[in-house]
DNA sequence: TAATATTTTTAGATTGCTCTAAATAAAATA
DNA sequence: TATTTTATTTAGAGCAATCTAAAAATATTA
C-alpha cells in the first residue's frame, strides 16, 4: 500500500489535475499540500518510481491509470465518511471535511464496501460531490454557477465550489442548503448582486462572491 | 497531541501492566509492539520527556496520570469502534481488531463522543471488554475463567481471553458466543477437559485450552 | 534576442522511528 | 561470592519526509 503522505500527494494532484486539465506543477502541490516545492520534487521522483504518476523534470506531472485508480479510491473513503458523519452522527456539512481527511486513509476494502451499503450506496456527499463506485466510476451530474444563470431561470441547489466553513456556514443562514429550489429574480448590474426566490417562497439577495460558488441543476 | 507511535507504545504498556500489576519491562514492550529493545528504550526516552511514562533505567515502567489517561482514551476509541463495526456494519467479531487498530487512531473529540451516543453508549465491546467512559472510568464486571468453576456451576459467557480470529471463530462453532447460558455438567480428570450445557439445551465438551480463555459470569 | 524574473531541482541538513552490534547492568547459578 | 546468562542501554547507521539555501532550467519582458 501507499503510506499516508503519498495518499495526500496522489490527492492533491488529482484535484489539481480536475481544475487544471493540464500537467500540474510542483508549486501547485507545494501549496495544495502546505510543503515547499523542494519537498514535492522529492515525492514525484518516489511516486514517479512507483510509477503513480508520469514526471518529466520541469514539465509537471499527471497521474497514470494507477495513480488515477488510488486517487479516486481516497475520495471515494472521503465522502463516504462524510455521509456518515452527517447523516448518523448528526455532524453539520461544514464540520466534515477535517475528519474525513483522517478516515480516508484506513486501509480496509472490506470496511468501505460495507460502510457504502451502510449509508445506502449514496451518489453524492453533504457538499454535492460526486461518491465515486467501487470500481472508481464517477456520475457527475451537469451544474451550473448561480452566476451563470439568466433572470427567470430555477434550478435545485446541488453543490459548492467552496468548502469553506465560513462559506458553508453563510448559505445555512440564507436558507441555501443541498435541494433547495431557486429562481433567478433579477441580476443587479450595480455590484454584481442577484436577487433569488428560495423554494418559491422567501426572497434573499446574494452577493456575486457568494452566488459564483452555488451550483444548480436546472 | 501524541505521533500514531506514541499511541501504540501507551496502548501497550497499558495492556502489560493490566496483566503484570508491576512496572512493564523493555523486552515486554518489544514483544508487544513487534519492535526490537533498543527501539523501545528510545521511545521510551521520549515518553518519559513528555511525562507520560516513570521510568528509571534498567527498572522498567510505570504510566503517569496522563500518560494512563491517553492510553485509556485510545482503548474506548479502539472498543467503541469494534462495536460500530459489528453492531452497524455486520462484521465478525473475529474481524474488526485490525481495523480498529487503525480507527483508534482517529484524533476527534466530537467524532468519538457521537460514536459512543451513536451507538447507544455501550458498555462492552464485542469481545465482552470494557469500554471506558467519557471521563475515563472503567466499569470492570467480575469474570471468572471456566476452568476455575466447579461441577454444577452455571453462568453467561462475557467475555474472552484470548482475541485471536481462530480462537472466536471455534467460540462460534461450538455455540459459545456472548451471552450465552452455559452450566458446567463434569470436569474430566484425565485430559482436563470440561463438560457443558449451553443455553440448557445441548451439550459440548471443550478442552482445557479453549475454557481457559472464556470468561462467564457467575 | 538578451536580460531579468520565476519556477524547479539539487545539495546538504534535520527529525522521528527503526535497526544491528557492542557495551553495560542486573539476575541467576555454580 | 565469582561466574555466567539475560536484559537493557548506548553507539552508530538507515529510511521517509521535511526544510533552507544555492544552482539550474524555463518563462517573461524589455
Ligand atoms: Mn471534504
Ligand atoms: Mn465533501
Ligand atoms: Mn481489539
Ligand atoms: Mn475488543
Amino acid at each position: 500500500m501507499h503510506s499516508f503522505t503519498e495518499e495526500n500527494y496522489l490527492k492533491a494532484i488529482y484535484h489539481l489535475s480536475e481544475a487544471n486539465l493540464l500537467a500540474v506543477s510542483t508549486n501547485q502541490i507545494a501549496e495544495m499540500t502546505s510543503t515547499k516545492a523542494a519537498s514535492v520534487t522529492d515525492m514525484l521522483k518516489k511516486l514517479a518510481e512507483k510509477k503513480l504518476i508520469h514526471y518529466i523534470r520541469y514539465q509537471g506531472v499527471t497521474l497514470t491509470n494507477s495513480g488515477l485508480t488510488a486517487a479516486v479510491n481516497i475520495i471515494r473513503k472521503h465522502r463516504l465518511w462524510e455521509v456518515f458523519l452527517v447523516e448518523k452522527l448528526g455532524f453539520k456539512w461544514d464540520e466534515v471535511h477535517d475528519i474525513a481527511e483522517e478516515l480516508e486513509h484506513i486501509n480496509s476494502e472490506a470496511l468501505i464496501n460495507r460502510l457504502d451499503d451502510f449509508l445506502g450506496n449514496p451518489v453524492a456527499d453533504p457538499h454535492g460531490d460526486p461518491i465515486p463506485d467501487k470500481s472508481g466510476k464517477i456520475k457527475q451530474k451537469k451544474l451550473v454557477k448561480i452566476t451563470d444563470m439568466q433572470a427567470g431561470e430555477s434550478g435545485t441547489v446541488s453543490g459548492v465550489s467552496e468548502h469553506s466553513s465560513l462559506f458553508l456556514k453563510l448559505l445555512d443562514k440564507l436558507g441555501l442548503t443541498l435541494g433547495t429550489g431557486v429562481k433567478i429574480l433579477e441580476l443587479n448590474e450595480y455590484d454584481g448582486s442577484i436577487m433569488l426566490s428560495i423554494d418559491r417562497s422567501k426572497e434573499q439577495t446574494i452577493s456575486r462572491d457568494v452566488a459564483k460558488n452555488i451550483l444548480v441543476i436546472l
